[in-house]
DNA sequence: TCGCAGGTGGTCG
DNA sequence: CGACCACCTGCG
């Protein structure tokens, strides 16, 4: 009964690595290959192979709207990958390894929330506290695939619940932080850059990155996260503390591109450590 | 048992 | 300003 939406010849790209290089919490890998998670209010499933993407509960008109775009389908990940890969020879080998990444294009919101959960944390949990997050206080966003989904609380909501309506979640101390920053939302309105983000509870360096990069298409953006440091460190023989001289080297070699760059590298070091 | 997991905020010097 | 360190929670 959904409709099916298909794209062919899509190049660059691919859903493990896309879904699994950390930038999103919502999506679930399906025996079969396929992912099916949500987004902008909308639960879908993603098919791909032989450069085909199959989109399950999609119509055209919402493949424009939404998915399109989320999945970044217009750049030309070819093009900066032929730059990145004269960068290092890491560079070279991370691109290869997690060659179909794509940044994805999400919610702010979702994202201030979903990073201010992850400090500290891992992602099993930090998964989890989404899901429990939305299915207490989000909106239905109706059912699929034999389950109901659920949005986001809204800031809205959020900011009206007490620490105590949020312990069933098991946010621990980010509870007071996802709250303070849901009335700062309410009474300022989103950040629109990292100095606002900056005044958030619960949103430092590393999580503003975070959000500059994946919820407002910053592109050289370049979170560092404990991994990205340690190859770094490894790698580039950078200071293992040393996360200035980090963001320096960051800037200097990867550029325009420092977020895709960073995507690849945690993708890239993660995958060996499994 | 205790350290750690995609850090931040508070407190020192 | 930079260097500590506590912090919810769950897992190995």
């Amino acid at each position: 009964m959904g409709k099916k939406y298909k794209i062919e010849n899509v190049k660059d790209f691919n859903l493990r690595h896309i879904f699994d290089c950390g930038q999103c919490f919502r999506w679930q890998e399906e025996e079969d290959g396929s992912y099916t998670g949500i987004a902008f209010g909308k639960p879908v499933n993603m098919k791909f192979s032989d450069s085909t993407l199959v989109i399950d509960n999609c119509t055209e008109q919402e493949f424009h709207l939404i998915w399109e775009n989320y999945l970044d389908l217009h750049r030309d990940y070819g093009a900066i990958k032929k730059k990145l890969v004269n960068c290092d020879l890491t560079m070279k080998e991370a691109i290869e390894a997690g060659s179909g990444i794509r940044i994805l294009k999400q919610d702010l919101w979702e994202i201030i929330i979903s990073f201010i959960i992850s400090q500290n944390n891992n992602i099993p949990r930090i998964k989890g506290c989404i899901e429990k997050l939305a299915e207490s206080f989000g909106e239905s966003a109706g059912t699929y695939r034999d389950r109901e989904w659920f949005n986001l609380p809204t800031p809205e909501v959020l900011s009206d619940l007490a620490i105590e309506d949020l312990s069933p979640i098991k946010l621990g101390y980010r509870s007071k932080y996802l709250i303070g920053t849901a009335k700062h939302v309410m009474e300022y309105g989103l950040p629109q850059d990292e100095e606002e983000l900056l005044a958030l509870p619960g949103v430092g360096p590393k999580v503003a990155n975070c959000i500059t990069l994946f919820g407002m298409r910053k592109m050289d953006s370049f979170p560092i996260d404990v991994w990205v440091q340690r190859v770094m460190n490894e790698v580039y023989g950078i200071e293992e503390n040393d996360r200035k001289s980090m963001q320096c080297y960051a800037k200097e070699h990867f550029g325009e591109w420092g977020g895709i760059a960073q995507q690849y590298l945690f993708y890239y070091i993660r995958e060996k450590n499994k």
